[in-house]
DNA sequence: GCCGAATTAATTGTACACAATCAAACCTTA
DNA sequence: TAAGGTTTGATTGTGTACAATTAATTCGGC
């Protein structure tokens, strides 16, 4: 007796199909690519709308507070930045009381893409069928492994 | 009374936390710095590494083959697997028979990589702190999420 | 008030991602 | 078999991502 089960041979470990990582990749991409027609009418990337999403709801942040909700570095934040500035969507200056801090503001023409966003998060809603209590519990398993990765 | 109940403010929709896309986004590039110390030891990336667990089991794909299973194209590809043909873990060539596809042909440095990645799998699901059923309904649910936005 | 440590952005360099275009090879069918 | 359309990679250009370094500023302790 005691024949071992082996319900995975060993090395089916390291097959694409069983990674758990895969399934997170390709899904935010093509999450992303999901988004893309509803930005390129807006003229902006899927990241400058995570920006903007922050902006919209606080309207005055820091570098340092962007990357933290984000988290993304300077290195990627700062020119995604100044492109964005570069349309007139947001202001850079740096903090008078604290001359190492970037404060970005929102400008009009950013703030008035406001309204042209607002049937994006239903319409990508819709998208995905994916009924709200599964859409919950996904956000809530999501939210779950990004504190223990952090 | 029919005082409109509004669980939701009609803006809440473009909060930051209440996105869909942005847990799948940032939990995909977390894990992928988890992935990081592991492969680092070995000397290649993420994407690269998703392409050997493709030849450690297929030995031979076309570049189409790689681009169908990872869902990248060619401008992602050809220049990852140029990168890889240059240190010698995979070869690239004409299909004699077939002149327009290039077959993607493992080589013995890249199999010699199998053994020292074989560990990884077990690790980085020590990792996510997901039990296996979690994991297995996670898995489910993204693979449904796939199929749909593709 | 001064010095060393810490904080914050910016810069540099490498590696994806992907849209758009191009070019070669193949296939179809009249 | 020759023309037109399709398939397949490669190329080009733009925009992230991120590690590592640098530079300016601030802070804390003495």
């Amino acid at each position: 007796m005691d024949i071992t089960p082996t319900p995975t041979a060993p090395n089916d470990l390291l097959k694409l199909e069983n990674q758990l990582c895969f399934p997170f990749y390709a899904v935010s991409r093509q999450l992303t690519k999901a988004y893309q027609p509803y930005l390129l009418a807006l003229g902006l990337t899927y990241p400058q709308y995570l920006v903007f999403l922050l902006l919209w709801e606080h309207e005055q942040l820091t570098v340092k507070d962007l990357g933290e909700k984000l988290l993304l570095d300077s290195g990627t934040l700062t020119p995604l930045l100044k492109r964005m500035e570069q349309k007139q969507w947001l202001s850079r200056r740096r903090d008078p009381r604290d001359e190492r801090s970037v404060i970005i503001g929102l400008l009009p023409a950013g703030r008035a893409l406001e309204a042209q966003a607002s049937h994006i998060p239903a319409a990508m809603l819709a998208r995905v069928h994916l009924t709200l209590p599964e859409l919950a519990a996904l956000r809530t398993q999501l939210t779950h492994m990004l504190t223990h990765l952090a």
